[in-house]
DNA sequence: GTTCTAGAAC
DNA sequence: GTTCTAGAAC
């Protein structure tokens, strides 16, 4: 048994025992697959390390040819037992291969994973180019091999009984993690945590990375569907992962000949690579978000194609510039149609850029299936009763979603006026989701011209055009309510999470609606600000929809009458009040309190109150000033919570130690640690700009917990706390701009 | 917002 | 057995 172990032994007579500290040895579970430089890894931490390893290979654990797990745990244990640490080199891409390695864990021994999670083009090509490989992984069916078993990667978890997991999604990563480990002496101890996920769970990405899949070009409209074609065999050749793979037609009159591409390469390896790339910035090339509509109420409703032309150029223009990067598309389904050439040919006389505008021939139930446009929010002319049914677009995409879609609109909406438009998100079990890629519907309701139908405006076009700009209003106005909330979508996504698969499915599909205020209400989108306007204008503070509870009350009695709590409070002027959090989060915690009656918390807040919301943040700039001055190790953020818990606006002004024994829950955390937390200067900046601040969803406060320095993940609070006392990592670079982290003088940023 | 506690997770 | 979370009550 032990004659036939391969173990790469250095070092390990270097040192004798280590009596003192912590001196844990390790087992370093290397997960990757083959050529993604595991064996190297190792070899390089092994030949700078000052403590004893051992390398535990599979491949070559039997007199230079392969053995088996047991094998390798056996020898495992013997090294353990010879105090040296070990690394598990072998793929240990799924929870199972890993199980048996983990329990050699104990009180004396750390387990660790170090994922070398590099894009899976690179491992194929590494394997196939090898000839000396230990494995014998060579050739030609080390790509099939590296697809085939990265189908089943799985991500470790904290949970399976790692005190350390590193991914390392680029080579620079890889290097770093090297460096990390070959400085660990004997004594030595990682911190524990996750470290380096930089996104959502790759399971995910392989449903929403599918759409970047290459497709042919939609051809001469109704689009040519994708190859079928799939051989398993090689070589590999890289999927080329396109943005511009369909353009839709652009004013220009450009042809749409796409370059054709081995079909192979995009079927065979396509998902699997594009699920390791999903961590690369390249992979982000086609999610340009993108609103498919087709024209309103000039089918069915017979509006006259001049006058809604004009104003879907008109609305379009208006827009346009309020979209950043996302893109419109009008939908028709043949090219004979009179409003699509109509439009098209305005679009192009006042120049309107054709990236951000175009016309497009095909189903729009089937736009990335058939027509090879991936298009994540789609419109539908609905009925005002937001039914399936009667004919049409509306008929063609109920049917298209499945009955799910409509269940999601009951959810929320029950009718709809004209000129106005209600987003739904798509449900998960959909088609028009799973094959393409819709995460939203927008339903809208134009003005009727047909007498046939409900709500006929007999030819009053004054009436009808007034409608039909505020129908499409409405609809762009749920499309820019949506991007503003897929950005949040992206920050998760970036940092990473472990939550559970299910649960972030579900997250990234429904998160963005949610809310707990005006069922019904609002999802329908007014056109512009009115109707929110209107709702806090006319909500005062006695109707409002969320009742607070008594115990909820005690900031808004402190604003109303600060005499009879003088003992607590700091300072009193005629707009503010400021205080000691009687629950500090932090070293300090001192709240800024808003004195106006039915200012209750930042969902109320508007135009209105801008000079408000500056003296507050002034006041808490002056008071971090002072808290400076007494300790000026500290750092404040100021900010606001989107959903507080004590009725009466408060500005938040934390130290961000966090080190208090108040602080005890997820809720806590996450409450000043996720984007639910609203940097005041950021709010005062949507308030002057927009005439409100956006809200973020309350269901931010359940993420996981992740360092707010490192963004590091930990399975539970004390977990967490005892990782930020120690964690000296800079803050997160969105956090060093504007303003947003307050810190005395004698700082630098290179402190932070 | 906190406290309390059942029961899940370790 | 102990630790930790999450939901209900306040």
């Amino acid at each position: 048994m032990e004659n036939e172990m391969e173990i790469d032994d250095s070092h390990s007579k270097h040192r004798k025992e280590e009596k003192e500290g912590n001196g844990k040895a390790l087992v370093v579970i290397m997960v990757g697959p083959p050529g993604s430089g595991k064996s190297t890894f190792c070899d390089l931490v092994m030949g700078a390390s000052s403590r004893p390893w051992a390398r535990i290979c599979q491949d070559t654990i039997n007199n230079g040819k392969s053995g088996t797990r047991a094998k390798c745990l056996s020898s495992a244990i013997a090294a353990l037992k010879d105090k040296k640490s070990v690394f598990i080199d072998r793929c240990n891409l799924d929870k199972e291969q890993r199980a048996d390695f983990v329990k050699l864990g104990s009180p004396e021994v750390d387990v660790h994973a170090v994922v070398l999670d590099l894009p899976a083009k690179l491992c194929i090509s590494r394997s196939v180019k090898r000839t000396g490989h230990e494995g014998n992984l060579q050739g030609g069916k080390a790509a099939a091999v590296v697809n085939r078993m990265l189908q089943k990667k799985e991500l470790p978890k904290l949970n399976e009984g790692y005190s350390r997991i590193t991914i390392c999604p680029s080579e620079s990563d890889v290097e770093d993690a090297i460096t990390t480990y070959s400085r660990l002496s004997s004594q030595d101890t990682l911190p524990s945590g996750c470290f380096g996920q930089k996104s959502s769970d790759a399971k995910i990405q392989v449903g929403i990375m599918k759409f970047l899949k290459k497709v042919d070009p939609p051809g001469s409209g109704s689009g040519s569907s994708m190859t079928p074609n799939s051989s398993p065999s090689l070589p590999v050749k890289e999927p080329k992962v396109r943005s511009e793979g369909s353009k839709p037609e652009s004013f220009g009159g450009v042809s749409n000949e796409g370059e054709k591409e081995d079909p192979m390469a995009v079927e065979s390896v396509a998902d699997t690579v594009a699920l390791t790339n999903s961590k690369d910035d390249s992979a982000s090339l086609d999610t340009t978000d993108t609103l498919a509509f087709p024209s309103i109420s000039t089918a069915d409703f017979q509006f006259d194609h001049e006058k809604a032309s004009d104003i879907i150029v008109e609305k379009v223009e208006e827009y346009i510039s309020k979209l950043r990067n996302a893109r419109l598309v009008l939908v028709d389904l043949t090219h004979k149609s009179k409003i699509l050439s109509l439009v098209k040919s305005k679009a192009a006389q006042r120049n309107i850029n054709p990236e951000k505008f175009s016309t497009f021939v095909g189903d729009i139930t089937c736009l990335y299936s058939k027509g090879g446009m991936r298009c994540n929010v789609i419109a539908n002319a609905a009925n005002w009763r937001l039914k399936p049914g009667g004919g049409g677009v509306n008929a063609a995409i109920f049917s298209a979603a499945g009955p799910s879609l409509e269940v999601a609109t009951k959810e929320r909406a029950n009718t709809l006026a004209p000129g106005k438009a209600a987003v739904i998100p798509v449900p998960a079990d959909s088609p028009l989701f799973i094959r393409e890629g819709v995460t939203h519907v927008i339903h809208v309701v134009g003005p009727n011209m047909n007498p046939q139908r409900p709500n006929c405006l007999k030819n009053n076009y004054d009436e009808g055009c007034k409608i039909l700009r505020e129908a499409y209003s409405s609809l762009f106005e749920g499309f820019v309510s949506i991007l503003k909330r897929s950005e949040v979508q992206n920050h998760r996504g970036k940092r990473g999470n472990n939550a559970s698969d299910q649960k972030m499915k579900r997250e990234i599909v429904h998160v963005e609606e949610r809310s707990k205020k005006n069922k019904g209400l609002k999802y329908e989108v007014g056109s512009g600000n009115t109707d929110l306007e209107q709702q806090n204008k006319s909500k005062s503070n006695v109707n409002s929809s969320k009742a607070w509870g008594s115990w909820a009350q005690a900031l808004y009695s402190l604003a109303m009458n600060p005499e009879k709590h003088k003992s607590d409070v700091l300072e009193t002027t005629i707009d503010v009040i400021v205080l000691n959090d009687i629950y500090p989060k932090a070293k300090r915690h001192i709240l800024v309190l808003a004195r106006l009656n039915g200012l209750d918390r930042l969902e109320d807040v508007c135009q209105e109150h801008l000079q408000l919301l500056k003296t507050m943040h002034q006041v808490g700039m002056n008071w971090t000033e002072r808290l400076l001055l007494e300790d000026d190790s500290l750092i404040f953020r100021l900010g606001f919570h989107s959903v507080p818990s004590m009725r009466q606006l408060h500005l938040h002004v934390i130290s961000q130690d966090f080190n208090s024994p108040h602080l005890k829950n997820k809720k806590h955390w996450n409450s000043f640690n996720t984007e639910f937390f609203r940097d005041a200067v950021d709010v005062i900046e949507e308030v002057e700009k927009f005439g409100k601040p956006s809200i973020q969803d309350e269901g931010l406060l359940s993420k996981e917990l992740r360092c707010h320095r490192c963004k590091s993940a930990h399975p539970n609070i004390p977990r967490l706390k005892s990782h930020i006392n120690n964690c000296k990592a800079p803050f997160p670079a969105t956090l060093l701009q504007n303003g947003r982290l307050v810190q005395g003088t004698t700082k630098t940023d290179a402190d932070s």
